[in-house]
DNA sequence: CCTGGCACTCCGCCGCCGTGAGTGCCAATC
DNA sequence: GATTGGCACTCACGGCGGCGGAGTGCCAGG
């Protein structure tokens, strides 16, 4: 069957491509790979995977270069995910074993992604809004003066002060200390935001909150729902654009830029946090110009891979199999470090 | 007076070499300076300044860049640090104004730098072993499972668990936290970590600690001396390498690398931590071969200027007297926020 | 000590051409 | 109808040579 040979076709150039960063042509092609034909077999094909805009070739007289659209094509249909051999699986493993915070894992994970892939390496911290609350302490420093400190399941942790009006007493302290854990433990953040608001306006049953609750209350609620934490993104192993081959200017400032606006990484994660699986957007796919030569790979991690989402972004001319798979696999071992802990 | 001519033209040569990017002919320089003599006579101090070290012509009828010891004697003793104009100060207060916590500060920081200087930013979190102990906080999240808060002066939260071998009971824990924070409150990291040990060590005069005590005590003081977190360097700009004219392979790969090694950077910051003034370190100056055709210019922030330290890296040439302003400025507005919280 | 003049050097640029990899097309073959 | 070998064609790439111009070093005169 032609249509058969046609893809083994497309597979070979993307992997030769890959390989030698090079436009491949016919007789490279039958060489490398055992295909039982002839170069003019092989031309014949990729003059109609040309047409179908699956090839693209610079100029007349040169081999062939994937396009984007033959990328996807690859991606979707021609690989097969890398198992990750158990020497990487040991590394990632012991690499990430001895983390011992949050900041730490996420740091460590970049720089293993990096070094895995030998690309750029993106991590995106927990998302506050995902996360339950696992406790909330309430500490006088002095008696007007008091400490929240509000720790969540992802294990990050955050610190608010509070001045109050007047002096507040070890009784009262304490009631308040457990009418708000009451209220706030265990459960999503917003839903949390939402019981202690309820807290505090009080109904028919309960009385209204005193002042401090009030404070108190305002002060959480008001973390609770900042999102500015959500915004962090780590990058690392931007020593890996020195690959970039191909024009300096083109390729590497605009990813540099696109780098630097969290914003940007954010929303390229954020499409890759929903359904567990290994996401591919390839070169132009996406609205973002800066990127149009680069290829992110992603995914969730955290219970449901839905915390938050790492992956890499390269050149659109990259290993996909092998990839995708590192990512997945280091999206696994954290997911699992932060169950853990 | 010949020899104030000679470095009244290096002045020059410095100003137009890091303006145009191009090597200075004298014919160039007597048109844009002011300087009231022939090309001729130029020609002569430049050729005397070459011999002498401080400058170097790439080749033979070409015009003359200034050397590392140029861009020295240039820094050292011909530039005047630009006074930061009201609008750039407005700027960099308006841009600090709204951080909210440390994290926030030490990022808002970087983009600030580097944005002014155009050029890759870093700064150093607030070092731990410099800062004080504001409060300790120990909560109990299960009879037997402490969560310990660190809280010190320089904004700085850390958090350690601690599995007990018995049920802890309130009173306990209460005596406990009292112990821990009268002995700890207030002091440095160091000398809080040796009055806790002390704690637990005991004396004729106070019983010897209890188990839970002990088992707090030691994770504390291990967090304290545990200088991973001195390690944290924040980097950013990196989009500003592309205006790294000259050979990417030479110096911006190299660059990018070291930026990745945290332990390069933080003892290119640690050598500006000491005196509070901003510190140069030109090209091959120092031992880091990858930085050979980058300087440094940095400067500690905090109180006395020793809490950590912040600058940028750029090409050797680059507008030192601009760029020292602005690290100069930013420390400073630094220090005051840090102050302030 | 400065200056104008002059010969010299050498980089960067441009156009040229040969080479070779790779193509498209066609007629012959299976 | 698919495959194949043959063939003419195209075009990027690298090396070569010549030239222009910026900039220098040196010298003799002011």
């Amino acid at each position: 069957m032609q249509e058969d040979r046609r893809l083994a076709v497309l597979r070979a150039i993307v992997e030769d491509y890959v390989a030698t960063e090079e436009p491949v042509g016919s007789k490279a092609l039958v060489e490398r790979h055992h295909l039982n034909v002839s170069p003019a077999t092989i031309r014949n094909d990729m003059a109609a995977l040309e047409d179908e805009g699956y090839l693209h070739q610079p100029h007349t007289s040169a081999g062939r270069v994937p396009t984007d659209k033959g990328y996807r094509l690859f991606v979707d249909r021609l690989s097969t995910v890398k198992p990750t051999s158990s020497a990487e699986r040991r590394a990632i493993a012991g690499f990430l074993e001895g983390a011992v915070d949050l900041d730490d894992v996420v740091h460590r994970s970049v720089r293993l992604l990096a070094q895995l892939t030998r690309q750029v390496a993106v991590v995106q911290y927990p998302t506050l809004s995902r996360s339950t609350v696992r406790h909330i302490e309430v500490v006088a420093l002095t008696p007007t003066r008091l400490l929240l400190v509000l720790i969540l399941s992802s294990g990050r942790v955050e610190q608010r002060l509070v001045e109050l009006d007047a002096d507040i007493g070890d009784d009262e302290l304490g009631a308040l200390r457990s009418r708000i854990n009451l209220a706030a433990t265990g459960e999503v953040i917003a839903d949390a935001a939402a019981a202690l608001d309820a807290l505090v306006r009080g109904d028919e049953a309960t009385p209204a909150a005193t002042p401090p609750t009030a404070a108190v209350v305002e002060t959480l609620v008001e973390a609770m729902s900042d999102h500015r934490s959500d915004e962090r993104v780590v990058v690392g192993g931007t020593a890996n654009l020195a690959r970039f081959g191909d024009s300096f200017e083109t390729s590497v400032r605009p990813l540099l830029e696109a780098l630097e606006e969290q914003v940007v990484l954010l929303k390229l994660l954020g499409e890759a946090t929903s359904g567990g699986a290994v996401t591919v957007r390839i070169g132009a796919e996406g609205p973002y110009e800066n990127l149009a030569s680069t290829s992110v790979v992603a995914t969730g991690y955290g219970p449901d891979d839905a915390l938050a989402a790492l992956g890499i972004v390269g050149p659109t001319r990259m290993d996909y199999p092998g990839t995708m798979a590192a990512v997945r696999a280091v999206a696994r071992y954290v997911s699992r470090i932060l169950d853990e802990s």
